[in-house]
DNA sequence: GTGTGTGAAACCTTTCACAGCA
DNA sequence: TGCTGTGAAAGGTTTCACACAC
């Protein structure tokens, strides 16, 4: 045997970031209704090159067919369950300002299998009340919720300052991942994973980028 | 001379991602009074490696001494010219919507020295009144407002049909980069930069992780 | 011809280990 | 002793190029 089917082995990690965008491409064929894609399509699309898509869907498993190129839904099928969203995940939203709100309001995330199942906050003013028609829990609830919610994914949306208690709070309840918007660099029980989404950081990526190619031509121009 | 000072020559990718990271807990450490730092420090309030702190920081100059560690101060307004963040920015918020204001509320963008100048929408229930005390200029206005307010970002808060058409319009009106929200790879010329922040992505990731470490445990437990 | 799967090469990133200075 | 700066080694990722199948 070469390579497994399933999404037990090891998949390289560069490799998992472009899964979900091969997700979203293959979901939009399928609703196009196309039944196969070639891996110099999905490499056009996603501005990635054939070379990459080919050893990247490589990883999982032989799905392609030489002349042809890839079937779109079992394609699908196989990526979603690497990444192991072929099934419901139950995700709370912790802090219930602008950003929770945003997050509760999102269809991404209904469309794609996440169910928001409780809303905390530790406002007086917001606490018992419903926002965006869930009911918002006060901190001190947050493990008696999550385990009758049986919640397995916290989405942080918190100030900075609140950000590390509230995950070690989220941690202590069981939840098994984190995803943190605030700008802090967690520390948790090694169990459970974080990912972090920091707006600022990404705008100052961005900034970088457009501030290197002002400096690059000025010194075209200059020098 | 061996390596440049400025932020002209070459940082590597990867090192710029961190770079941001550096910033904010040197920002940290200044506000708690701290005049030095070892890579040490650094490092583990970051979870990296000292020797990853050093090399990135190596790229850029030499601002450490030997037996002391870095001084606070002067390294975190190196950072901030490498990452061209050492002055102003105008940036524009596309898209009223739940995601559009929350970034029009979101304080880190202030404090870093972003400022949102224009905020645009398509909806005839938004545009011409103040939301969180900001006009909102229909899209049609684009070219015009971004000219007169000299925007220079563009934050894409709109759903993922209309985002590669506001990002065409976006930099026909001439913004050197975006800030794309939307779940979509946008086609843009060349000269503009691009990053992308897919929430629904991110929480992909977040889920592989868990799903994988569930998956580990299980065959250390059956196998 | 079309297009996959895959070794080998090229490239990039991280870790190691230590010389050298305060 | 404490800590930086940096070559060298190790590890990971991307690109190349082509055998092979439809």
């Amino acid at each position: 045997m070469a390579k497994e089917t399933g999404g037990g082995g090891e998949t390289p990690r560069a490799v998992v970031g472009r899964l979900s965008l091969y997700l979203r491409q293959l979901e939009l064929l399928e609703r196009a209704g196309a039944a196969t894609v070639s891996s110099r399509q999905l490499g056009a699309a996603l501005e990635l090159s054939d070379a990459q898509v080919r050893k990247d869907l490589a990883n999982f498993g032989q799905f392609g067919f030489r002349g042809i190129g890839y079937p779109v839904t079992p394609l699908r099928a196989a990526v979603r369950a690497v990444l192991g969203v072929d099934r419901k995940w139950r995700a709370a939203v912790i802090g219930a300002g602008n950003l929770g709100r945003a997050l509760l309001g999102y269809r991404g995330f209904q469309e794609r299998g996440f169910e928001i199942c409780a809303v905390f906050d530790n406002d007086a003013s917001v606490v018992g009340k419903k926002v965006r028609g869930r009911e918002v829990w006060p901190m001190e609830k947050m493990r008696e919720v999550v385990r009758r919610e049986r919640v397995e994914l916290a989405l942080i949306a918190v100030p900075a300052e609140a950000a590390q208690s509230v995950a070690t709070e989220a941690a202590a309840a069981g939840v098994a991942g984190i995803l943190n918007f605030a700008p802090v660099t967690l520390k948790v029980e090694e169990a459970v994973n974080v990912v972090n989404v920091d707006l600022g950081l990404q705008l100052e990526q961005l900034v970088f980028q457009v501030h290197q190619r002002a400096t690059e031509a000025r010194q075209n121009t200059a020098g």
